[in-house]
DNA sequence: ACCTGAACACCGTTCAAGT
DNA sequence: ACCTGAACACCGTTCAAGT
């Protein structure tokens, strides 16, 4: 059921639902129907505040994007070295993707059509992390060169890992010793150590 | 509708069906009614041939995974250096995954039951790619240590920048210049300057 | 402005029946 | 052994109708 410890308009309501479906059973547990009930109205409300089940979901994972916008500010401010922001937001990343995977897939999900609101809080998460990275870059601790494309290759390593871990397709049968973190570990070992060499002019 | 060259069976039909409505629209274009109807046979043929439909698009999955497996042996004869074996192979298999999305994300996505054939096909792939790895490492053109760990990595790395392009997520903005295949160039070379200071004992 | 109940057009799967 | 047609239990979505 719900939790609603204070009052809770109906989309709240709504939402609330979906990402408790979504944490329990994944996306496939996620119907309008189910939606409806947990929120306590019929099955078909949802379409007097989302214009369909992808919007719905989208208001979720738009959601997710805000959350890691906010990781990267928050971490910011509780690390000092620069490099070390960026590794630990991607630890923290992948550390929650892990623990909800449903909603970490819920992001990078095939759209019909992607609200202006999910681009912008996608657009608003990505110039954060290179902002973080290109700090790191001015510090010396990472290598120089294309923020965006460092960025990229820090990101891609990342999402890479979580989800290859999360189908089971990371180094199957060498559980312990290759996990996202141990990744994101050896990438930073390889690109601080390149930074070293970088004294160059 | 199938191409049917040499006599098909039943079985090939609904699984050549299966691939074209995949490529053509992606895994919600395929429905067991519209596979049925371009093999020319009822809408639940296919459960006298495949156990469910999750059945039937994991033997189009492991089609993908030999073909990766076979890629690697492929690549092993037409490439002279170790190190631009593994390089090729995820360069052939970013384009292939760029060139055919459904079928690359039918690889990873969740199933009830994993037939064993799958769990095979996949093991057989990450073998050949870990082995093709530790030729390198041997050959010194990659950093020595941990080969499954290693091979981890980079194939975390292809994932990544795969999902994130075909998503739209992967450097937006910045087209052309944070393509997979750069991101690929990124880490070898990176690793590559990180083997040649492994001279060390 | 928000919500409901009935209805529609799908879907995967099952099953009795045919050859 | 392989296939069919009807049926079942779902789904997302639409719509007329209520407040």
């Amino acid at each position: 059921m719900v939790t609603k410890r204070v009052r809770m308009s109906t989309r709240e309501a709504l939402l609330s639902a979906t990402t408790e479906l979504l944490d329990g059973g994944g996306v496939e547990a996620v119907t309008l129907r189910e939606v409806g009930r947990r929120a306590g109205v019929s099955h078909n409300a949802p379409y007097k505040h989302f214009a369909s089940k992808e919007d719905l979901l989208a208001e979720v994972a738009i959601g997710e994007l805000k959350w890691l916008t906010a990781l990267i500010d928050d971490t910011r401010l509780t690390t000092d070295s620069p490099v070390e922001v960026v590794r630990e937001v991607m630890r923290a990343y992948a550390t929650r993707a892990l623990h909800h995977p449903a909603r970490f897939a819920l992001v990078y999900i095939e759209r019909h059509s992607e609200p202006a609101e999910f681009k912008h809080a996608a657009g608003a998460a990505w110039r954060n992390l290179v902002e973080a990275v290109a700090a790191a870059q001015d510090a010396g601790e990472l290598p120089r060169g294309h923020s965006e494309r460092l960025t990229a290759l820090i990101r891609a390593l990342t999402h890479g890992a979580i989800d290859l871990a999360l189908s089971g397709h990371l180094a199957p049968g060498q559980k312990g010793n290759a996990e996202p973190e141990d990744l994101l570990d050896d990438l930073f070992a390889f690109l601080t150590s390149a930074a070293d060499g970088d004294t160059s002019k």
